[in-house]
DNA sequence: CGATAGATTGAGCAACCTCAAAATTGGTGG
DNA sequence: CCACCAATTTTGAGGTTGCTCAATCTATCG
C-alpha cells in the first residue's frame, strides 16, 4: 500500500452515492460520516454513524447500494480498491472492520425492534455514547433530531418530545450546540 | 481445507449460545436455520434466516453474541477456524459471505424502520421470496408466527391478521403446512 | 382420544403519528 | 451590531394503528 493523501471534505458533502461504480475505500480520520438509505417512497433510513478510524463501506466492486455524507468536516483517507487484496495486514484490518460493522447493524436492528420510543431512543444514546464520545466525556451527535429520527425509525416530534422530557428529568443536559451529558444509568431504565 | 464430513441435526436443535467460546464456523448444506438475540428484559429478537451455502456467523475468536438454531431438521459442514485464514479460497468465500450478511442486515434494519405493519410484513415476504424459495416456486416459511413476529417487530396477532386478511384477498395462498404462494406484485403496493 | 403448543379472532385502549402553528437557531448582508 | 430570512426545533391537539388482554380454535403427537 503505497502513501495515501488525506484529504477533507465540508459538512453536507456527498462522499458517493447509490448507483455510482465503486472506486475507492474510505477511511474516515476525524469527524462523522452518516450512511443512509432512500425507500422506493422517498423514505430516508439512516444505516449507520462512522467514528474516526473506521472504513466506510466493503464494496470493492459492482455500485454502490447507499449512500455516504459527511455531517461535519472531515479528514479521510481514500485506499485503491487493488490494495484491499494484497496487503495481508490491510485484509487482517479490513476483516476486523467488516466485524465490528456487523455488529453494529445487529445491535441497530435490536433498537428497531424494540417496541416502545422511549427505549429506542435510549438505547441509541447509550450506543452513541460508546462510540461518539469527546475527550471530556461528553457525548457528541453531530446529527439533526430528523436524521436522529430517520435512525431510530421514530418521528422528529417524538425524538424531540422525549429530549424535552429528559432534560426536564435531568437524565439528559445539552452542554453545547451538539454536546450533551447523559446519565447511562437512568436512560437505561 | 481437509475433508468434512456432512453432520446432521433435528429441528429445534441449538447450534450454538450466546456466552458460550466459538469453536468452529458452519456452513449450512440443506434445511433453514435462524439466529437471533435475548434483550436484557428476555425480549427475543431474530435477526436473520439462513439458506443452503452460508455461513453462519463470522467470529473466529472470543465468545458469541448470539443463538442460532435449526427450524428445520439440517445439513450442516464444521470448519475449524484455523483453516479460515490459511486457504485463500476460502479467505475470499468468507469476504463474499460477510458483504452478503451486510446486505441482509442492512435490508432488515430497512424493513424494521418502515412504520406499517403491513409494509413491514409484506417486505418480509419480498426478502424471504429471494432466498427461501422451494424448487417448484413455492414460498418455504419453516418458522412459526412468533418468529416472524420476532423478525418484522411486530406482535403475534398482528402477524396472524394480515395473514389472514392477504389470505381473503388473494395475495397469498397456502398450499402446505409451510408453503405459501405469493402475489408479490400485490404485496408490493 | 386427550394434551399441549401454536394460531386465530375479538374488543378496548394507549402510544405514537399526523397535521398545524409557534419558537428558536444560525447564517447573511446591510 | 442589528435586522431579516431560512431551516430546524419545539409544542399542541386529535386521530389511527397496532398492542394488550382474553377466549376460542386447530394441529400435532404421544
Amino acid at each position: 500500500m503505497g502513501v495515501h493523501a488525506v484529504k477533507t471534505a465540508g459538512k453536507g458533502t456527498a462522499l458517493y452515492s447509490a448507483g455510482e461504480p465503486v472506486g475507492k475505500l474510505y477511511k474516515l480520520c476525524s469527524g462523522a460520516v452518516m450512511l443512509f438509505d432512500l425507500g422506493a417512497d422517498g423514505r430516508r433510513c439512516v444505516i449507520d454513524f462512522i467514528a474516526p478510524g473506521e472504513l466506510l463501506h466493503f464494496d470493492l466492486n459492482g455500485v454502490f447500494d447507499h449512500y455516504a455524507e459527511a455531517l461535519t468536516t472531515i479528514e479521510y483517507i481514500e485506499i485503491d480498491v487493488a490494495d484491499a487484496f494484497g496487503d495481508p495486514d490491510f485484509s487482517a484490518f479490513l476483516f476486523e472492520q467488516m466485524q465490528d460493522r456487523l455488529r453494529r447493524e445487529r445491535a441497530h436492528a435490536l433498537l428497531l425492534g424494540r417496541n416502545s420510543a422511549a427505549e429506542r431512543l435510549a438505547e441509541f444514546l447509550i450506543q452513541a455514547s460508546a462510540r461518539l464520545t469527546g475527550p471530556m466525556g461528553e457525548l457528541e451527535l453531530p446529527m439533526t433530531r430528523q436524521q436522529i429520527a430517520d435512525y431510530t425509525g421514530l418521528t422528529i416530534e417524538t425524538v424531540s418530545r422525549l429530549f424535552a422530557k429528559w432534560k426536564r428529568d435531568r437524565k439528559l443536559q445539552q452542554v453545547g450546540r451538539y454536546s450533551y451529558v447523559v446519565d447511562q444509568e437512568a436512560l437505561a431504565a
